[in-house]
DNA sequence: CTTACTACCGTACCTAAGTACGGAGTCAAG
DNA sequence: CTTGACTCCGTACTTAGGTACGGTAGTAAG
């Protein structure tokens, strides 16, 4: 696998990061990508390490970290900031770590309500909803989204 | 505790909810909340319950909800549609799942390359970002967000 | 009754993260 | 050497989730 990811045109390397070529442009703006070599001529080529990046940014987009955040990371790559980039990392990890907490905490709520939804056949209420509320009030003082 | 949570004007009720009075008036045109009574004259009263359903769509917001998906859930509250609630929980459930998996490999990657970098004095390369580019790689393809 | 707050309401504005558009330039095939 | 696809670039538009503004009206204290 991974033949000829090289010398891709940003019609080509778009594809295959699987995202929109105005989305690599927005991209380079931002910082995210660097602009890259226009070896012959006037159009850009870009190669498997730029694939990588992109698909890097959108796995940790979907972690909830922002483009902002991502790019942060991604200065640091050259390796000359050890400290810098695990600070940033433990701090992250402390944010993981409750979206962690509140998801468990919702996981099992939602499973067991669903269970008893399935339960109660007769009755006319849901305890979904109610319990739900519940819960999640009891937490919502402490725990804003931490940053 | 929970005196006198009666009869709130806009701008008490905001400030026991912790939002913007615009955010409230925002999620009144949203549907989020219900259009209150106006018992004497013009102004819109507010309670407890009012506070609790904030309270609840803030809580959902932070596990990923939106608001139209909350609407969703909110608008089911009466009981009447256990079915449609729960296979909207579960639905949620599988999501919430999903992004629980990811929380956890990301959590692990990171504090074990937070180690990893604390463990490295005298090199020149930084672990972090390489190693989490790979891992994140790995399963870049087959999950998608889901929903 | 006046003064000082609030509340009400519509409209405008903001940020993040893109997406779309349109004219001009470039490149590869026929 | 033209044609059609692709690229470049700036600018404008979009959606979600609010936030801010400004004029008018209700309300509570002195």
């Amino acid at each position: 696998m991974k033949t000829h990811l090289e010398n891709l045109t940003i019609g080509t390397f778009a594809k295959a990061a699987r995202v929109n070529v105005e989305t690599i442009r927005f991209y380079q703006r931002k910082g995210l990508l660097p602009e890259p070599d226009r070896p012959q001529g006037q159009i850009r080529r870009y190669s498997e390490t730029d694939v990588t990046r992109v698909l890097f940014v959108k796995s940790a987009q979907r972690l909830g970290f922002s483009l902002d955040e991502i790019a942060e990371l991604l200065r640091l790559e050259d390796g000359a900031h050890c400290e810098e980039a695990s600070s940033l990392a433990e701090h992250k990890l402390k944010n993981i770590r409750a979206k962690l907490a509140d998801l468990q905490r919702m996981e099992t709520v939602l499973s067991a309500l669903v269970n008893a939804c399935h339960a109660t056949q007769g009755n006319v209420s849901c305890p979904l909803i109610a319990s739900l509320q519940g819960v999640l009030r009891n937490r919502s003082a402490g725990s804003q989204d931490p940053d």
